[in-house]
DNA sequence: GACTCATATTTCACCAGTGAAGTAAAAACT
DNA sequence: AGTTTTTACTTCACTGGTGAAATATGAGTC
């Protein structure tokens, strides 16, 4: 019996008696709300445990792999910082860890002595092109028995949800 | 300019770059699972906002929301740690910053005495009242523009991921 | 050209969450 | 009845992540 199944089933019948009680809750999208931070942990865990064994975590993955995915295999804190959406600290702890493991090389820029110019190393690349693959098949079963078309319709709802998350985020910070 | 879209681009092209390295990368596939992964990330972000002034952080507003909705308004910490996926320490902590703050009670069961019951105080239940609503827009916001079939087709394909990665994580524990 | 001001990164001190070991009560076995 | 096993929770030591201040360079201004 599955925890997670088990776990929604809770959430919808929690949803329901709270909006019996405050009956202007949205609890439609309420019910969405949860249901994405459920699967987004989820899906987080699922990747960490095939993370694990190489002693990853999921933003040193991360940032490695954005650094994989640049033509040119380099990147700044600054910048990593904001595609990861990590803080700037955790950014300079991730770097120390994956230079010490030889994954990656920091350097200073030479045009703005500011920056730090971080760029993935051989080994890195190897590393990832080993590692990678074998969480394919992890990737591809979470989305069984779903149609192209299924796939295409969850795409366009996810990113018409982050126009809207992107504006409300934006309407707080600036 | 909107920070969340920029990412969500770079991760595009990201992931177009490597599937052309590594072509058997099932591409689609793993641009949802970011997506789904990013989207989590921002709604929890976006919630954490409006739980900042009343000083309470995710784990416990869920944990008190849960012992809000149930109908007897308790529940033990074991049963807590199910539903809101927190390890057994974390639980601890969070019922004693609840306990704290006066908004749940914590007491030991007459039929097992190992067992501790915890349940929500009147106060926590005005609290509750209280800080709910003003969450109301944010929540609705985000799902602004969705018609009452996105929201439908939506939740279906949710679950029907959910349903996969309840399978998924079965298969990696018992 | 000295003097703010802004930018990029690091250091420090702290909060949140986890795994492993500890404690205590109940259930199962013999 | 007495021992072992299991269950429920707590404690402790640690990792991961954050906010505020420190450092160091570059940019704008008078």
């Amino acid at each position: 019996m599955a925890r997670l199944a088990n776990c929604i089933a809770m959430m919808d019948e929690g949803i329901d008696r709270v909006s019996r009680i405050i009956p202007q809750m949205p609890s439609g999208e309420a019910r969405l709300c949860r249901l994405m931070l459920m699967l987004g942990d989820h899906i987080e865990e699922e990747l960490e445990f095939k993370l694990k064994p190489h002693k990853l975590n999921h933003s040193e993955f991360l940032t490695l792999m954005i650094l994989y995915s640049r033509p040119d295999g380099s990147s700044t804190p600054g910048e990593l910082c904001e595609y990861t959406s990590q803080g700037a600290t955790n950014m300079t702890r991730i770097a120390n860890a994956l230079v010490k493991r030889g994954l990656i090389t920091r350097g200073v820029s030479e045009e703005d002595r500011r920056r730090v110019l971080i760029r993935i190393a051989p080994a890195g690349r190897r590393f990832v092109q080993k590692m990678l693959p074998p969480m394919f098949p992890r990737v591809a079963t979470m989305f069984a028995g779903f149609s192209d078309a299924d796939k295409r319709h969850l795409d366009r709802l996810l990113r018409k949800l982050a126009g809207n998350l992107g504006q409300l985020g934006e309407s707080r910070l600036p």
